[in-house]
DNA sequence: AGCTCAAAAGACCTTCATGTCCTTTATGGG
DNA sequence: CCCATAAAGGACATGAAGGTCTTTTGAGCT
């Protein structure tokens, strides 16, 4: 698996919330998740981590809920992929009995490290931002399910 | 995860055995998985697959084990990680409640659709011969646990 | 034919990511 | 101050991948 399905619904749901919470005063986990077609509870623990990273603002109680904070749309996908643990598994060595090591490689490492640095920079070099510059509200279809 | 543990094993599977298969008969799960120090039972699972693939020669009984086979060497990466499933991974789309299609693409989509392209092409373009070719029997340890 | 060896087959267990539910905590409105 | 609301927290369930064990099958040897 390429990317784990929490690294795909953290993204759902920052994506969601970015894309919303201009006019709006804060997006309930219950709305995203509807509309995301997401686990609801799931995603929930996934958002609570996001909040604590101050990816989003999440607020309790009356009138509670997801907004954008100061450094949600400069959050590199890289982020969200090291808080779901993805990136740990780029590293590791495709002959999983082993540690990928630059000094001891195995016979595939010269050809898939560039792949991986490759990955590294689409990762670090995309911004929640960027995904959603200039998009409006209908831009959600695109990133729910079909 | 980028690669299975399945795909892992595999691919050290046939390293050994193309290594090794030279002057001998054939070559025991036991010592495969002692020497790669890999899951015996668990390799020998995947070993079968290969076997019923043709990708090895796979003998029961006395001086029975697994050796090279016409295609052992002429067998692209490729087929070992469809074997595998890790191919559907790869295509699967990175928001994970969606169907990745090229006409409603998700956010991602353009900017991954290369990388998967490249995977694609080191995997197709990449043979077990490739990897073994004018390696001595010593080239186990890089194959093997550290 | 009968024995032995080694893979195949299939039952079963473990682990971990994922998913669900229930209770607790914090927040704002009346 | 009390209530409604919505996230947080933690207990528990499920499913798929990974891993182990035992029995069966097939091949060669004598
Ligand atoms: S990928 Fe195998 S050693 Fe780096
Ligand atoms: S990767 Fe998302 S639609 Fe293709």
């Amino acid at each position: 698996m390429i990317f784990s399905k929490s690294f795909g619904y953290a993204l759902q749901g920052v994506l969601y919330v970015a894309l919303l919470s201009d006019g709006r005063d804060r997006i309930q986990l219950d709305e995203i998740a509807r509309i995301l077609m997401v686990p609801r509870y799931f995603l929930g623990k996934i958002m609570n981590r996001l909040g604590k990273e101050g990816i989003l603002i999440s607020v309790k109680g009356h009138n509670g809920g997801f907004g954008i904070s100061e450094t949600t749309f400069k959050t590199p996908l890289l982020t969200l992929a090291e808080l779901t643990g993805d990136m740990v598994q780029l590293d590791s060595c495709v002959l999983k009995s082993r540690t990928c090591n630059n000094l001891n490689p195995c016979p595939l490492h010269h050809k898939i490290e560039p792949l991986r640095e490759e990955w590294k920079k689409l990762l670090a070099g995309t911004t929640i931002g960027d995904l959603v510059k200039g998009r409006n509200p209908d831009f959600i279809r695109s990133i729910s399910a079909i």
